[in-house]
RNA sequence: GGUCCGGUAGUUCAGUUGGUUAGAAUGCCAGCCUGUCACGCUGGAGGUCGUCGGUUCGAGCCCGAUCCGGAUCGCCA
């Protein structure tokens, strides 16, 4: 064993500054380059990479002992920093470089299984079982700094505007959302179980009760769905309350937080207020509800062209009340050969759709499958209600409006994604309001929360709870950026009235709510202030302002497809002793 | 739960029509080398071709099953 060296700087922030002065760095080993008589090793710790020189004008035993140097060992080392000869441009500290005449070697290193590199192409199931060589790249490093940076960044705002963080039970009674639950058993009761908080919805509703006034929480969340690239089965929620307050406080608060982020963290100014879409409008304009608009391809609506055509594919889709939509790709179509939209039309057929048409227009002609369904003039005014040019492409889908709307949502930005359009440098934020309250099961001919149901409906709305409440519209809103939803909140019911009338519309019998939520709804007999809050996805912001493309990559330990932790092989089997004492038998066939 | 893609050296991959001893790059080990920074040169070690079964004179390659990983839809307020 070794003392360990006073470190005095960090690798990465050497530099010109620093020359001639004696200095103690602490670190691994990233590689050895012996010359013979000449050895450079590069150091590395989480701020980066110095190069360090042993050469002939040290000890012999210094130089030995230097060349058992490998990849990853643990070494303190004490030295001159010089000017460099030749520099490297590539490093930040490339302008120094550090004489050593003082080493410790803490402790050797087997040859890693991945390699410790920024851009190592390495299988993500890897870097998931070595996760704790794999953040030891810079690039991890930096995103863990600066996912707390986000965190701290929220604090400070959240505590300037009068927020109490205040931690709730992970120890809970199932959640009335819809996700599944993770069950936790308990020894001291028996046979009964916890679940592990979908949100911390509830007790934030009663928080409000209690006059907290402004809670928020950074705030852990389990799910136990399945996984996606932007999805884990545990993950992060900024999660926040307010009471006396209606759709537009909250929006506003959240601004001025969005505001106070992009400066601090990414150094933009972003501008207030941010733009809002009604759910209606980014549906029809986007096909989607967290619209992408960082570029166009809009969609158009044909219905009232194609109404009185003689094409069954039209014409069917928009008697079963369907719809004709399609959206323009610019000056595309030479970029898509017939085999290209084949692969979209197969894409797109997960969301239901039959299938894709295409017009391509061109200098003399229009080419398209459907041409000779339609005259001369009904195609011009088919491609004239996009603007199409010469060069353009425009694709179509038809049928129900669900799938018209999903299958060129992901057109659009499957394309855009295709021909580069997706500016990483470019921040696109927005509101979606006015969503529906309620979405028509037809599985089950029931209608459900497209929230959840505390979710306030708009109050001019309210009479239509009974005869129409598929168009009742709530007072949720969701912010997005770039495509992707951030966050979502709502206005609460605190009218006890209000909240039974929903609960009827949901076909929820007294039994169940009284067993699910029982306990809310007496809190809220006694004296219960209006209330709305919001809860952002935490690991998608930092994803985001990060310039990933997955929540893995700014999670320190997440887990793969299948859920399991590939550290320590989470989750595990029970011995029998500890089942027998929670009172559980496991009846899977193997 | 459905669909699709993949599993060959520590790692990333190639492997033709089924045919001798399964290759490359990188990494690793040894030797040489005083300005490298993807150091260079020379040599070397390294393989249950995911697993099981089948077809065949012969299987990395064909067939079946199974396990594992990934993408995606369902699902996820």
């Amino acid at each position: 064993m070794s003392n360990v060296m006073k470190r005095t700087h960090m690798c990465g922030t050497l530099s010109k500054v620093n020359i001639d002065e004696k200095v103690v760095l602490n670190g691994w080993i990233q590689k050895k380059r012996n010359l013979g008589g000449l050895i450079f090793c590069d150091l590395r710790d989480k701020t980066g990479i110095v190069q360090i020189v042993f050469n002939d004008t040290i000890p012999k035993e210094l130089f030995q002992k230097a060349d058992k140097l490998r990849s990853e060992y643990v070494v303190g080392v004490k030295g001159i920093v010089k000017e460099r000869q030749s520099k490297n441009t590539e490093l930040a500290t490339g302008e120094v470089e550090v004489f050593v005449d003082e080493l410790v070697i803490y402790s050797e290193a087997e040859t890693p299984p991945i390699y410790i590199k920024d851009d190592d192409d390495v299988s993500e199931n890897l870097r998931l079982k070595y996760r704790y060589l794999d953040l030891r790249k810079i690039k991890m490093q930096k995103n863990l700094s600066f996912r707390h940076k986000i965190t701290k960044v929220t604090r400070e705002f959240f505590d300037s505007e009068g927020f109490t963080e205040i931690e709730t039970p992970i120890l809970c009674k199932p959640t009335p959302e819809g996700a599944r639950d993770y069950l936790v058993p308990s020894r001291v009761n028996k046979g009964k179980f916890y679940a592990l908080p979908q949100s911390p919805q509830l007790f934030k509703q009663l928080l409000m009760v209690s006059g907290t006034d402004r809670y928020y929480q950074i705030a852990k969340c389990f799910r136990d769905e399945d996984l996606r690239a932007d999805r884990q089965p545990e993950f992060t929620q900024i999660d926040l309350e307010m009471s006396f307050v209606n759709v537009d406080d909250v929006i506003e608060v959240q601004e001025k937080f969005m505001k106070k982020l992009f400066a601090e963290v990414m150094n933009i100014e972003i501008q207030l207020p941010l733009p809002r879409y009604t759910y209606k409008e980014a549906m029809e304009r986007f096909g989607s509800d967290k619209p992408d608009t960082r570029f166009g391809f809009e969609l158009v609506s044909l219905n009232d062209i194609v109404k009185n055509s003689d094409f069954k594919v039209f014409t069917d889709a928009l008697s079963a009340g369907g719809d004709v939509r399609g959206i323009k790709i610019d000056v595309a179509a030479d970029k898509f050969s017939r085999k290209d939209i084949d692969k979209l039309q197969e894409a797109i057929k997960h969301y239901g759709a039959k299938g894709l048409i295409w017009i391509k227009i061109n200098e003399s002609e229009i080419n398209s499958p459907i041409s000779k369904f339609f005259s001369e003039e009904k195609m011009k005014e088919i491609t004239d209600a996009f603007d199409g040019k010469p060069g353009d492409l425009i694709l179509i889908v038809a049928g129900k409006a669900k799938i018209v709307f999903d299958s060129l949502g992901f057109l659009r930005r499957d394309i855009a994604g295709k021909l580069g359009l997706l500016d990483d440098n470019k921040y696109n934020l927005l509101w979606v309001v006015d969503f529906p309250l309620f979405e028509f099961d037809e599985e089950t001919n029931e209608y459900s929360p497209v929230h959840h149901p505390f979710t306030s409906p708009r109050l001019e709305d309210v009479p239509l709870l009974d005869s129409e409440p598929g168009k009742v519209r709530a007072n949720a809103y969701d912010i997005v950026l770039n495509g992707v939803e951030l966050g979502g909140g709502s206005i609460r019911i605190h009218d006890s009235n209000l909240q039974k009338k929903m609960f009827e519309v949901l076909g929820l019998s007294d039994e169940i709510v009284q067993n699910k939520f029982g306990f809310l709804l007496e809190a809220f007999r006694y004296g219960t202030p209006p209330h709305g809050g919001i809860a952002y996805g935490l690991d998608r912001l930092v994803m985001l302002l990060a310039g990933e493309h997955s929540i893995r990559e700014v999670m320190a330990f997440p887990k793969n497809q299948a859920a399991v932790d590939m550290v320590s092989d989470a989750p595990s089997a029970a011995t029998e002793e500890q089942l027998e004492e929670l009172g559980i038998k496991i009846s899977i066939e193997d």
